[in-house]
RNA sequence: GUGGUUGUAGCUCAGCUGGUUAGAGCGCUGGAUUGUGGUUCCAGAGGUCGCCGGUUCGAAACCGGUCUUCCACCCCA
């Protein structure tokens, strides 16, 4: 048999059932985007290692793949940084590509490279795979889509409101259930951290309050300790897990506890500005909240921070995003604040799975087969279904005058919704007989009506 | 990256403390059925037991390495 095939870790091969899901998806966010004013942009599937090393903190970079260079330029490995033990080197002087790891940081190079043929605001949406050495588990793969909308080069507070209607709509689209939209502010982070006189261990403080409701408050705090954050600090930080109620609540209380650090401060007045706004215009089917515990993303987050859950099934988010004001200043151009968000496709597809809710016009299933009775018959059927795929019908000639019993088993296992016989018979009537093939019942169809016969089931 | 786990037919899995020709169900192919699938019956094909090495008279089984699966952590979509 020779070799077994297999695909490699952590990708998955996609059945015409699953892609025709997994498209509806793309296409009804796709559907959203545009309506919102974003572009479609594609960019390379890898960027050259420069690009794309560094800018995802220290577990990024191990966790980019990388490309092997060919030919030539192999011999420029660096032995001696090998033997020295400098690994991180002998990489870089084996390697000068990686496969995109996200689609924001090559978003900011594709700006910057492009600045001048921009208009901005430049408001751009991408939908393509990402590849991240990672340990596979279940749900998370080392191939697998992002799709983002990012605006850059405006830092007006619009649009966050704008986003929120977004995932409202899209969410609302596709109807997912019991979806809320958590909103947090980087700036009220870093209050907080301010507030506790720790300013500089933001990092540390907000990672362990994120862990909040997995680890507890006590986790939290120990999590905390073992950071190096002093006791007085922590002090100062627990009557932040006193604040409770709603979010306009949480809100007035962070006022007072924020009330000593300025960019706390102004980090609530533009969630205020967020929530306000979006009571005004108003959500179909899904709620916002604010959620100081939420401190996930990467660390260019500078102002608001999304994440969307959907509690009608335990899952992890399903949308995520934020601004950051100087996700280009890496690449040498300043003063470029974006916010963006990415909607995380393969859950969302766990969750329509989950509760059922893929529409059943998802349906990518050959509409008829002509059973093949034969030569003369087979040529009778080809302008047959020639003329049903003009009117929109897909449909087919089974391919070779097998047996009977063959050719049905065949559109059984293949989902096919009816079957044609048109035998010597049935030419001579100047009728077709179709079966459905869910129902098992069959009719004498006039040619004519043969579309409108189908359409009816 | 750390710790654990898994791998036997296309699929899901049996296979005793190491002992002849490694089994089942489903699927597949053919037939019962030369104009009727999804039900039934009969027959058949299909396996260097993940891969490499070691221990042993003898390894699917024990040991080491490696790849893969799944899980927890880290991190993340």
């Amino acid at each position: 048999m020779g070799q077994k095939p297999s695909v490699a870790k952590g990708t998955r091969d996609f059945f015409p059932a699953i892609v025709a899901k997994r498209q509806y998806i793309f296409q009804t966010i796709k559907d959203s985007f545009e309506t919102y004013g974003f572009s479609p942009i594609e960019t390379p599937s890898f960027e050259l290692s420069s690009t794309l090393m560094g800018k995802y903190g220290e577990e990024g970079d191990r966790l980019i793949f990388r490309i092997l260079n060919s030919g030539e330029k192999m011999k420029k490995a660096d032995v001696d940084a090998l033997n020295e033990g400098n690994l991180p080197r002998f990489a870089n002087s084996l390697s000068e590509k990686a496969l995109r790891y996200d689609l924001t940081v090559p978003f900011a190079r594709f700006v910057v490279q492009h600045q001048n043929d921009l208009a901005f605001p430049f408001k751009r949406y991408q939908i393509q795979p990402v590849w991240r050495a990672d340990k596979p588990q279940k749900s998370r793969y080392q191939e697998f889509y992002q799709c983002d909308a990012d605006v850059v080069g405006s830092d007006s507070l619009v649009y966050e409101v704008d986003y929120v209607q977004l995932f409202d709509e899209v969410l609302t689209n596709l109807n997912v259930p019991q979806a809320v939209i958590k909103i947090n502010n980087r700036k009220i982070l870093s209050g907080i951290a301010e507030v506790s006189g720790e300013a500089e261990k933001i990092v540390a403080i907000t990672v362990a309050i994120d862990k909040l409701d997995k680890i507890g408050l006590e986790g939290v705090l120990k999590e905390l300790q073992s950071k190096g954050i002093s006791e007085d600090a922590l002090e100062k930080i627990k009557p932040l897990f006193k604040i409770t109620g709603d979010t306009r609540q949480r809100l007035v209380q962070m006022k007072t506890f924020l009330a000593d650090s300025e960019i706390g401060l102004k980090g609530i007045e533009e969630l205020e500005y967020i929530f306000n706004t979006t009571d005004q215009l108003g959500l179909k089917s899904t709620e916002v909240e604010f959620d100081v515990t939420l401190a996930r993303g990467l660390n260019y987050y500078t102002g608001a921070i999304f994440e969307v859950k959907c509690n009608a099934v335990s899952i992890g988010s399903i949308c995520g995003g934020g601004r950051y004001d100087d996700l280009t200043g890496i690449f040498g151009m300043k003063n470029m604040s974006g916010v963006g968000i990415s909607f995380g496709a393969d859950r969302i597809y766990d969750v329509l799975e989950e509760l059922d809710l893929f529409p059943s016009s998802v349906d990518n299933r050959l509409e008829l087969l002509f059973i093949n009775f034969g030569e003369e018959e087979a040529a009778y059927c080809m302008g047959m279904v020639k003329k049903m795929r003009e009117a929109g019908v897909s449909s087919e000639l089974y391919p070779k005058s097998a047996k009977m019993n063959k050719q049905m088993k065949y559109a059984n296992d293949r989902g096919v919704k009816f079957v044609a016989l048109v035998g010597k018979n049935e030419m001579e009537q100047g009728v077709l007989r179709i079966k459905n093939m869910d129902t098992g019942e069959q009719d004498d169809i006039q040619p004519d009506a043969l579309v409108n016969h189908l359409k009816k089931a």
